[in-house]
DNA sequence: ATGTCTGTTGCAAACAGA
């Protein structure tokens, strides 16, 4: 089974560029987010061409989330448990054979000042007691997609951002490793330990030319999903298209 | 060198968010 997230900064800026890629890589599943348009307005046939359905949870403007398959899967959650009925649209969660699959963005933190961060750290322990209760009920899952933290100084290129930033604060960090002491691997940095490996690379300052990346898309796994880990590749070419998004994919492979 | 990009408002070009 291989599973794809991307932060695609909107889907219907890039439905071309997520078309390409499913025809080459076809993956069962692609996980996107910053969508950036309301459930009506994604361009699902694009994607159908190629074989997927969609399962979308849209907002205007902002935000937004979709899962792409190539069979039928079970929409579990439209929001993340314990958020308001009327949430930014930043998680969704399917199963598909037997496998829950969660796909989030996580909030920034860096805008709305204290209050801002706050709302970050409140969303991450949210996050901690969903990934709390699955394992409780013995469940299968990964949890995937744009965290928006840099779990450690490995995970940025230095000087990329300033010590203060809300993606390399401490508290982030901490509660990023709240969820990995949960006994969840951070698929990435299991197979590549050692590896300088960024996901997002800023569109100022010549951020992609000078390789001045972050590591904040991640794939983490529940432990039964983490002994069937087989590979786990960062789409870095996709930097380098026309109108890319600042962010790439990262793919996923279990064995059966 | 904070040097870019997307979507919104409102119908040009400024603003917010990332």
């Amino acid at each position: 089974m291989r599973i794809a997230t991307w932060n695609v900064n909107s889907a219907r800026t890039r439905a071309g560029l997520i078309a390409d890629f499913l025809k080459r890589e076809q993956p069962d599943l692609l996980l996107l987010q910053e969508i950036k348009c309301e459930t009506q307005q994604f361009p699902a046939a694009a994607f159908e061409a190629e074989g997927y359905r969609a399962e979308v949870v849209g907002q205007k403007a902002y935000n937004g989330v979709a899962v792409l398959s190539r069979g039928a899967v079970t929409v579990t959650h439209r929001r993340l448990p314990g958020e308001e009925e009327d949430a930014a649209a930043r998680f969704i969660e399917i199963e598909a054979g037997g496998l829950l699959v969660g796909n989030l963005y996580l909030p920034n933190g860096n805008s709305g000042g204290g209050d801002g961060f706050a709302a970050k750290l409140d969303w991450m322990e949210k996050l901690r007691r969903h990934a709390a209760s699955l394992l409780e009920h013995d469940r299968d899952f990964i949890l995937a997609g744009d965290y928006n933290v840099c779990p450690t100084d490995a995970d940025l290129a230095k000087g990329a951002l300033p010590a203060d930033d809300a993606l390399v604060r401490p508290e982030s960090r901490a509660a990023f490793r709240a969820l990995i002491w949960l006994g969840l691997t951070d698929a990435l940095r299991a197979l590549h330990p050692d590896e300088t490996l960024y996901t997002f690379w800023d569109y100022q300052a010549g951020a992609w030319q000078r390789d001045r990346g972050l590591r904040i898309d991640h794939a983490l796994l529940s432990p039964r999903v983490a002994e069937r880990l087989d590979t786990v590749r960062v789409a870095r070419e996709e930097r380098d298209k026309p109108q890319p998004s600042d962010h790439v994919p990262v793919i996923v492979s279990l064995r059966d």
